[in-house]
RNA sequence: GGCGCCGUGCCCAAGUGGUUUAAGGGGGCGGAUUGCAAAUCCGUUAUUCGCCGGUUCGAAUCCGGCCGGCGCCUCCA
């Protein structure tokens, strides 16, 4: 086994090896609080949540760091508007970010630290590269003097001159307009920090050198974030690591596709020809998504779909590629999940029990990779089971190719309803013990392989208490017994009237052999 | 203008030199099952991978050109 991931760096696949055998470190870049995160922020954590799960799962122990940036200039703005204090904005939107973040199951964080909570590491980065000759104070102000890093624009391939640098009052301070800033001297009014510059406030980039070097050292595994990112913030971090250590400051640089919206059914590509006036309703309704372009909403779409939704969603396309969202695509994913949400009803009323894993369980999750599992000897369900298995784990080791192993889960569930359907494993006379156990076996597999993915851990949590549930439940019984009398009396037209309104109340109807179930959807 | 990415069936999408005359999902069609459904299973839906050349014994996969879509270069996950 080998684990292979695509480097933006070298623009080349590589194999993966640790610096330090056994262990990963991991730092991706995080939000900046100012507003509620919308659903293209879930992009990165998703996958790296993932690949944390698949590098755990091949036996490392993972390190993932992800930062919050509370401050800077729209958490000023965001302050004064609404007249709260600018670490109020801070903490709400990590809030909301953090709640985001569980929702869609990412829950393998190490930690979050914030950039207001290492002032210290970032004036002292700072100060380490004025000593070194890297960066200069300006009024003030203190800026990376790009013409020093003759390696600047690597990651990129970007010339220091198409680096543009924040116009304005700045550029005057600047010795070059590719300098950029480390620390902004303070306006009046706002939030400042003590340093040898008087008071002031990090740049933009600075916080993710000092706190990943902090956490991760002077040189860690991977560093990812989104796409867009690249230029010009990670390669000013380089600049400002790389030239302050004189060691490489990630070994792996992995980027995300953006997501994009693809809704006003804006799918052939030819729509802006003739509308060149309406070219702000288009933006607005297809392209990057942003904060600015009203993608907003992500608390909402994840109660109205619940977060394994979108997580599928997201995972069942390669990291790499732009993903184009729209209610149509999502609901799309939800009808494919929703062939394991019934498959595992369906094993619950074969093995008696609920699919999900309670604290204690008999039934072992596994969470380590092995080969031993199944012998030479198995046959049939098993030996299918096993070659699912081995295919979806080489496409995971192929950089993380989760639309690919998702088709492997797909082909495992299909192997294993058929194999139900077969060996009757719903009817008590006809199945064998020996059949069920195979059964059984296969579907902790499929446990194992979703985990990995953080799929299929816990029941969808449904909108709705317990409680409501339950009359629910009763409720439905008695149209299920009602409808059962009229069958038997053979009133066909009463029987499908009453599946049919349910039906149109949301309720699904399934007749089987022990009796009549019913679902949400 | 500079730097990149992408173009696979009706739709989404994996595959990036031979085991692929191309996974998986959605949708369509036909069948099994069912009182009828739902769910499930079976079969079917691209000899072809934007177009044109080239390299190679062999290409969807490599190279060149063209066409089309997208991103970054300003804040952005």
């Amino acid at each position: 086994m080998s684990i292979r991931l695509y480097n933006t760096l070298t623009k080349t696949k590589e194999l993966f090896e640790p610096i330090a055998p056994g262990r990963v470190g991991i730092y991706l870049c995080g939000p900046t609080v100012y507003k509620e995160a919308h659903i293209g922020h879930m992009v990165g954590p998703v996958i790296f949540d993932t690949i944390k799960r698949y590098l755990t799962y091949n036996g490392f122990e993972v390190n993932w760091v992800v930062n919050i940036t509370d401050v800077d200039d729209k958490l000023i703005a965001q302050s004064q508007e609404r007249g709260i204090s600018m670490s109020q904005v801070a903490t709400e939107m990590t809030m909301d970010y953090c709640a985001n973040l569980l929702a869609m199951g990412v829950d393998q964080i190490t930690s979050m630290p914030r950039a207001t909570e290492n002032m210290d590491e970032i004036v002292g980065f700072i100060e380490g590269l004025i000593e070194k000759g890297f960066a200069y104070e300006s009024d003030g102000d203190v800026f990376f003097d790009v013409q020093k890093d003759r390696q600047y624009g690597k990651l990129s391939n970007r010339s220091a001159d198409d680096q543009q640098g924040e116009g304005g009052g700045a550029a005057a301070k600047k010795r070059s307009a590719s300098d950029f800033a480390l620390w902004k001297s303070a306006k009046a009014g706002q939030p400042a920090w003590d340093s040898p510059w008087g008071q002031g406030r990090p740049g933009w980039h600075i916080e993710c050198s000092a706190m990943s070097r902090r956490l991760l050292g002077e040189s860690f595994d991977i560093h990812g974030g989104g796409l867009d990112l690249m230029f010009p913030h990670h390669e000013n971090e380089i600049a400002q690591s790389e030239c302050c250590h004189g060691t490489p400051m990630a070994k792996y640089w992995m980027h995300n596709g953006l997501l994009r919206s693809g809704e006003a059914g804006k799918v052939g590509g030819k729509g802006d020809r003739e509308s060149q006036a309406e070219e702000s309703v288009e933006q607005a309704a297809s392209g990057k998504m942003s904060r600015s372009a009203g993608a907003g909403g992500l608390r909402g779409q994840i109660e109205r779909h619940g977060g394994e939704k979108i997580r599928f969603f997201l995972l069942k396309t390669h990291y790499r590629s732009t993903v184009v969202y729209s209610e149509a695509a999502l609901d799309e994913a939800a009808i494919a999940l929703d062939k394991f949400y019934v498959f595992f009803e369906r094993y619950e009323r074969i093995a008696g029990r609920t699919f999900y894993l309670a604290a204690g369980d008999d039934r072992q999750l596994n969470t380590q990779r092995s080969e031993g599992d199944f012998a030479p000897s198995d046959s049939g369900l098993l030996a299918e089971v096993k070659n699912y298995r081995d295919t979806y784990l080489a496409k995971m080791d192929d950089d993380f190719n989760s639309g690919g192993a998702v088709s492997e889960l797909f082909n495992l569930l299909g192997a294993l309803n058929k194999f139900a359907d077969q060996q009757h494993l719903e009817e008590a006379s006809k199945r064998t013990q020996a059949a069920i156990d195979q059964f059984l076996r296969g579907v902790e597999t499929l446990r194992e392989l979703a985990a990995i993915l953080g799929l299929f851990l816990k029941p969808v949590t449904s909108t709705s208490s317990g409680g409501v549930e339950v009359v629910l439940d009763k409720l439905v019984q008695t149209f299920i017994q009602m409808r059962a009398d009229a069958r038997t009396n053979k009133d066909f037209a009463m029987s499908d009237r009453i599946r049919d309104d349910l039906t149109a109340a949301g309720i699904t109807l399934e007749d089987r052999k022990e009796g009549t179930t019913w679902r949400l959807g």
